[in-house]
DNA sequence: GTCTATAGGCTGATAGAC
DNA sequence: GTCTATCAGCCTATAGAC
């Protein structure tokens, strides 16, 4: 019994030497670039070894996925506790940001990237508590606007999730066109964020 | 000269069948899976013949590009004529969605791709009647601002470049995520869309 | 468990015959 | 101008030796 304890550690250990080998490799030469051959110089093992603890690439790849959709999680969550759900409107859209700017390549990876992968991931329902951290995301964002609606200030009558899908969309719009052209929006973030999200909310209350 | 002259059609006449087999092929399997010999086998000539007339895979990308930009501004430039910037502006975003929607293989290529082609063309100044369509496009929005501001109903006193990026943003944020997450969006995109630009005007006249 | 070696495929691009 | 043939490289994945 001892013996194969001992052998499931080694096997998650070289499993997560494989998924941050992946993970550096897609951060610095984008996703298109990660094969099983770099990964296997980079671990130094023969690629054929890879097998042995993914059946194959796209399994790599969607654990990174799943892994991204966690660090964008980990990013938001400390949000939760604001109680005024306006500032914590602005708090997650500020860390949302932050986070894709900082990121790129894990963020172009799980929202940008081929559908196989990141759409199923993050359409994931949370089982396990390291699951569905793409829906808790999305979570929050709703949560935000049930609770604008409870203090009552809204004067707009759609519902809490419509209301999350377009402001996040408004991001992710954001976000993605700096990231696919820097440069062309001569605003910098920050501020296509504020005016955004002052025009929004603006619109929200008076609608 | 005459001879010549003949030569030079039939040298455009090809270079315009090249890039009709690789529209198509991009449109139908994606632009990642455009490649030189299956465009060689759409025309029926040898792959290396294609070298004859572009000087490689990256020159016909960028034609791709271009041309895709112009298709864009051909479906956005009718909404010019309409003389309220209120009206026009809910026209202009009408009318790039249901062009995202129909054309996805050319949305993405144009702006969810390889920086290293859209980042160029789009950027393109205007120079003789058939470049720079990105930049005309934008510019049909930009002047929709200024317009906006003449009537002097716009309470917000950022300028029209920074509304007009805030607006394509959030359209392409719409967008780009309808795209790439085929059904996690519940909403549909035209309620999206209105609740979306609803908002934008709200928040513009009150902010 | 890990290796080497390789099958079997794809790619862009080019050389040289016709 | 177009072809055939091919180079040189990449890829995923697997078979079989150790």
């Amino acid at each position: 019994m001892g013996s194969s304890e001992r052998k499931e550690r080694q096997k998650a250990k070289l499993q997560q030497q494989i998924l941050d080998a992946a993970r550096e490799i897609t951060i610095r030469d984008g996703f298109a670039a990660l094969t099983m051959r770099k990964i296997a110089d980079a671990i130094e093992y023969a690629p054929g070894t890879i097998y042995l603890y993914f059946e194959n690439r796209d399994e790599i790849a969607i654990q990174l996925c799943r892994q991204g959709y966690q660090e964008l999680l980990d990013c938001l969550q400390p949000t939760a506790t604001i109680p005024d759900p306006y500032d914590r409107l602005r708090a997650i859209a500020s860390a949302y940001m932050d986070f894709g700017l900082a990121n790129t390549a894990t963020y172009r990876l799980i929202f940008m990237e081929d559908p196989k992968f990141t759409n199923a991931v993050l359409s994931e329902v949370p089982i396990d508590s390291s699951d569905g951290a793409g829906m808790k995301s999305f979570q929050l964002l709703v949560t935000i606007f049930d609770d604008m609606k409870a203090k009552g200030r809204l004067s707009i009558d759609a519902d809490s999730a419509r209301l999350a899908e377009i402001f996040w969309t408004s991001l992710h719009g954001i976000l993605s066109l700096k990231l696919t052209f820097p440069g062309f929006l001569t605003t910098p973030s920050e501020e296509l964020l504020t005016t955004m999200t002052d025009t929004f909310l603006a619109g929200l209350s008076q609608a």
